[in-house]
RNA sequence: GGGCCGUUAGCUCAGCUGGUAGAGCAGCAGACUCUUAAUCUGCGGGUCGAAGGUUCGAUCCCUUCACGGCUCACCA
């Protein structure tokens, strides 16, 4: 792999070369006047202006060199003239400061023939020398996999790579922000748990050794924080990491962030106000207005969300009124009559509340693209949700749909210990006969609602979705800056 | 997991019906004092993802494998 010819042995015998003229190739600190974008906004004549950054281009006139600096903030283009520093300086530029190394430059700031502001260089010094040579400069890095395995070459050569983690900062920020506002307490529980609970989900599965007990990585916050409620915290969130062992794909990824909040006191209903103030909030923040871009689409977040229960959606779009097919067996020969095809769906295996969802999400789900509220939800695919006090095949909750896409679920808790015993065991019941997502059956959690719990209505966001819609992204892996892959062994080999 | 597609120089990509590979950028040597994907001259750089098979001969056809992308299913 690596010959006399190849760039990277060039650059190494570069820094040897350096390294004996006695110059430390890789310094340890730098100070500066101004940062890169900030520089960009001086008057030409300023003088004694100290830059620093990665060299990104290089153009050699002879006597003459442009090159362009870049830093977190920004680029600008640095001159070098001959005239302008010892014969033996500026060669020592020419040759041995490579695209890519690190360099300090003090100058004056001044307009070039061209109109372009540049710093015209007396002195540099060499911060850091690299010695792999970066993507090219016009098309840079494209491929998805080589910028999600080497994320910090998607960093450097793509600025709007730069610019989608920045908004994701500044995403949380907000909702954080938000939320402390509105008097919640932000909380960290535990990421390894021995019964994972809170979602119907395969875990991911580990071992500790000196207590020699399996343990899983969490799938959701939730009986945590519900504990915490129980405890006397009265409004609480986490943005949870939560671990999901399930299939990948654009819109699913294995580790990922869950915001979840608890309010005691709320039902479901003062949580569907909050939600839209809340999300109204954050995309007016982050985005300046209601109405996001969105590929080829327009959503429109700016209109009082409307809400539609199950029944109504799938009256509205198969003409089958659920409360007409009291059965399982009733609606599945509704579904069959009108020629809807639930495909791999296995209709032997699930309930009714899950063929309802089936039935949802092949014909509505994939309609409904400005925010939506979709509530009612068949009880037992909500086994910690409250039971509807008139309707109790269904739960009170509510998710809020956006681009097709579950953006929040939420609903009021259940908080009836009893209850919550019989729905557990009921899950229990399932994955002892093979559903693996059923809930685990925890006593502990039990064990708190039995000391008793104030109402509550809880709320979880995934994350990673909200950001990916309002950057722009149908690929989940686009705003994590290191999504986990499959280890490329090639290169080890070598 | 299934289906479809992809993997060629550091990067971005060509490569015809099978005759063992090209360009641009980057690099090296040289020219050049205003470039904006600078230009000009010359040069070097490849286990064509891997292993088998068919063939006189394979980047190309076949099989298997690896990795990825899209998609279906599960799910947020």
């Amino acid at each position: 792999m690596s010959n006399q010819h190849d760039e990277r042995s060039i650059r190494i015998e570069k820094i040897k070369s350096i390294k004996e003229s006695g110059i430390n190739p890789y310094k340890d600190r730098c100070d500066t006047t101004h940062n890169l974008e900030k520089a960009g906004k001086l008057e030409p004549g300023t003088k004694d202006v100290e830059l620093c950054g990665r060299l990104m281009l290089k153009r050699v006139f002879g006597k003459l060199i442009f090159a362009s600096l870049k830093d977190f903030s920004g680029r600008l283009q640095i001159a070098l003239n001959i005239k302008d520093m010892e014969q033996e300086r500026f060669k020592f530029f020419q040759k041995m400061i490579d695209i890519g190394d690190f360099v300090y430059v003090k100058g004056e700031i001044f307009r070039t023939e061209k109109g372009e502001l540049t710093l015209r260089v007396f002195d540099y010094k060499l911060l850091s020398k690299a010695i792999n040579p970066l993507p090219e400069k016009f098309h840079g890095l494209i491929d998805l996999e080589s910028r999600s395995r080497q994320r910090y070459l998607d960093l450097i050569m793509n600025t709007e790579t730069q610019e989608r983690f920045i908004k994701r900062i500044k995403i949380l920020k907000v909702l954080r922000n938000f939320l402390d506002e509105n008097g919640f307490l932000e909380v960290e529980t535990p990421v390894l748990q021995a019964k994972p609970s809170g979602a119907m989900a395969k875990p991911f599965k580990t071992h500790h050794n000196s207590l020699d007990i399996d343990l899983f990585l969490r799938i959701a916050p939730e009986t945590y924080l519900k504990r915490c409620i129980a405890g006397g915290f009265e409004r609480v969130y986490e943005f949870a990491r939560c671990f999901r062992n399930e299939g990948m794909d654009p819109s699913h990824i294995q580790e990922f962030t869950l915001l979840e909040f608890y309010c005691a006191y709320w039902n479901y209903r003062d949580n569907m106000l909050f939600t839209q103030k809340f999300i109204k909030h954050i995309i007016k923040e982050v985005n300046g207005s209601l109405e996001i871009e969105y590929k080829d689409k327009k959503i429109d977040f700016s209109s009082d969300w409307p809400e539609y229960t199950f029944r109504e959606l799938i009256i509205e779009h198969t003409g089958i009124d659920l409360e007409c097919c009291e059965s399982k067996d009733d609606l599945l020969e509704e579904i069959k009559k009108r020629n809807i095809e639930l495909e791999e769906v296995d209709v032997d295996k699930i309930g009714r509340g899950n063929l309802i969802d089936q039935l949802y999400k092949k014909v509505a789900r994939p309609k409904m693209i400005n925010p939506q509220f979709l509530i009612q939800h068949p009880i037992d695919l909500s086994p910690l949700a409250r039971k509807n006090d008139d309707n109790p095949s269904v739960a009170d909750r509510f998710q809020l749909v956006v681009n097709s896409w579950e953006i929040v679920n939420a609903y009021s808790e259940l908080i009836d210990p009893v209850e919550q015993r019989e729905r557990l065991v009921r899950q229990a019941e399932a994955r002892k006969k093979g559903d693996e997502e059923a809930m685990i059956m925890e006593e502990d959690f039990i064990q708190c609602m039995e000391y008793g719990m104030p109402p509550i209505s809880g709320w979880g966001m995934g994350i990673d979705r909200f950001i990916a819609l309002l950057t722009n992204q149908e690929n989940l892996r686009e705003v994590v800056l290191f999504p986990l892959m499959r280890p490329d062994n090639s290169a080890e080999n070598t």
